[in-house]
DNA sequence: GCAAGCACCGTGAGCGCTCACAGTCGTTAA
DNA sequence: TTAACGACTGTGAGCGCTCACGGTGCTTGC
């Protein structure tokens, strides 16, 4: 493999990128005038460098454009420089959910600045899911960062078992650290804000039963309503989607179509559920005043605007790289459970 | 650094997951009784292996769960299995985009269908650019998919002087390869459909005049109105986002009252078009009719739903990584423009 | 005056792998 | 019979780095 100088007109096709070698710690040191040890020392920020060979291997440095070969790094430290963000969820839909896409992006900033790398995986069949632990056990990554919406999730368990640091988004009632939104709390929030407006049949779309925020967000519909909740009220949707709005509100209708208030688990299912309540002949807020939950881009944009829930995603986003990060330095770090926010506009 | 044997209760806090080394390639070989060089080839697919020693090699390989160091691997192939997914965009709202998500979505698994694995990375800021850049030339990627909506993007320009292979998501000026929808054609259909059904005061709503989409189809809008455009029921919105559609649309709506029927350069913007139609008191589709652009899964969400022009999001992502990995692999690729196609539903 | 301590530095070893090369051994052609 | 060839296999070298160790030479305390 000499096919270094550019001399040789015939490209070899396959193995041709291996050329531009780039100058290695070797080239920097002999610039320098040190020796490797002292240039990796330097590059590792450690100290007991004296100022002078500091300097010169800072100008050997920018002169050669050095820039490390992670590769040869990690296979001495065994430290990857990435984490995993893996996205547990059979639905595609998942990746249309606005919460997610923040979530995503604020990691990735996040993890950036501080100088890893994200590698995203999706987990939503088996065989991608093995792929994840294979991925995780072979060292390429020093964390995963696990997002899934269902509880009881299998990749929870056995990456937990694998034991390399991981932290879930949302509640998981493993033994795995997790941050998430207090969800039952934001659920109280907007269940007292419209009891406060004196609406007295107040219904609610909960999330798929499935998913922590399906169960907490009702459970705090229902702690605020004590006694007063009327079964009938209640409906949960099969997914959060708009569609999925639409049709849980639709059946509300149907049953009780005396209501007037409804508290929806997502934004996103809130919109559906304007939907179904406008086509329903309903006017919001007169007839009808709706919360959601979320506080995603969308719940300005509707008409009328939603009254919602917030969710910290920039708290949850930073919690998240956090715990992974004190984790994977082999330090100890708790759950973290974020305070929510009622944002007011005129659904509500 | 021995602190191999869990009796130590002392854990030594940082160095600490340096304990279970997995098996090397080594001892695949040692169980299976032949050595390293036929073990790395059987792990490679090459031939000249007897079926003897292939069946040995794979017993021990399931029997002690090898999995190969892609450290060491790179460090000698100089191919890193990954590639860098970059969106290059200041503005936070592109990842509210449902287009962009499904294209993330379908690269991943694209991606890991065929062995490497996605980085993300955010190119918003300058920094955040040096740091691709750096991330691109240091080797740790076979390869960038570049996303970036607004022509003229610096970093195309950067990217294709270090010469790594590049594949740009949207029509690129430059000597990238792109992979794109066929904007100026999908418009051209979605406006001689709204001729068709007989009106004859069209208006648009085009994207941001610095994005390809922006031009793109407002020229296919131009083209097949020919010289009955008028060009006061033309109206550039500011950004991809549902306000942004909001308004244009009004500025139009004032400019223009008489205007019945409008062609919206995206879903998104639609949306907010729609809603501004409708306070503004014009019913959809019958005062105004309103086509829409993308076929993103808001689009049969919206009251009416949208008629719109899908972009072959599945293809587009098979397009790039296609073209992408022939690029690393060497082979020549082209561009692509792929076709789009008039989805009619409610809205016109 | 010398031992001890300190700050700094260079070097060897080795991380786990792939690749080229140099075998070995059975088979076929001359 | 022997040379040549092919299929298969083992081995050395080396990818670029970090880490521990063992030097230097200098200061300090006695």
């Amino acid at each position: 493999m000499s096919d270094e100088a550019p001399p040789h007109p015939k490209s070899r096709g396959a193995a041709r990128r291996a050329q531009r070698r780039g100058p290695t710690i070797e080239d920097v040191a002999d610039l320098a005038g040190v020796s490797r040890g002292t240039v990796s020392r330097v590059l590792n920020g450690a100290h007991h460098v004296s100022p002078a060979s500091l300097a010169a291997v800072h100008q050997a440095l920018t002169q050669t454009g050095y820039v490390v070969n992670q590769s040869a790094r990690s296979l001495v430290t065994r430290r990857s420089g990435t984490i995993a963000f893996v996205l547990s969820e059979p639905q595609d839909r998942l990746f249309e959910d606005p919460v997610l896409a923040t979530l995503l992006r604020s990691c990735t900033q996040l993890l950036g600045d501080q100088g890893s790398s994200l590698v995203l995986m999706l987990a939503g069949t088996p065989a991608e899911r093995a792929r994840v632990l294979t991925f995780a056990r072979a060292g390429h990554t020093d964390g995963v960062l696990l997002v899934s919406t269902h509880t009881g999730d299998p990749l929870a368990a056995q990456l937990a078992e694998t034991g390399i640091p991981t932290v879930v988004c949302g509640r998981e009632p493993r033994q795995l650290p997790f941050v998430a939104a207090d969800d039952r709390g934001g659920a109280r929030l907007m269940t007292r804000y419209l009891m406060d407006r004196d609406r007295h049949r107040i219904a609610t779309v909960a999330g798929p039963a499935d998913t922590p925020g399906g169960v907490e967000r009702l459970a705090g519909f229902r702690d605020e309503l004590g006694d007063r909740v009327d079964e009938r009220l209640i409906e949960n949707a099969s997914a959060y989607t708009i569609s999925a709005g639409r049709e849980a509100m639709d059946l509300l209708l149907n049953r009780s179509p005396d209501l007037d208030a409804v508290f929806v688990a997502s934004d996103l299912l809130a919109v559906g559920a304007l939907q179904a309540l406008q086509a329903a002949g309903r006017t919001v807020p007169g007839d009808v005043i709706i919360g959601g939950f979320d506080d995603s881009a969308i719940a300005s944009a509707t008409a009328p605007p939603l009254t919602t829930i917030r969710q910290p995603l920039p708290l949850i986003a930073a919690g998240l790289v956090e715990v992974l990060l004190d984790r994977i330095a082999g330090r100890s770090a708790d759950s973290r459970i974020l305070p929510t926010e009622l944002v007011i506009r005129e659904s509500a």
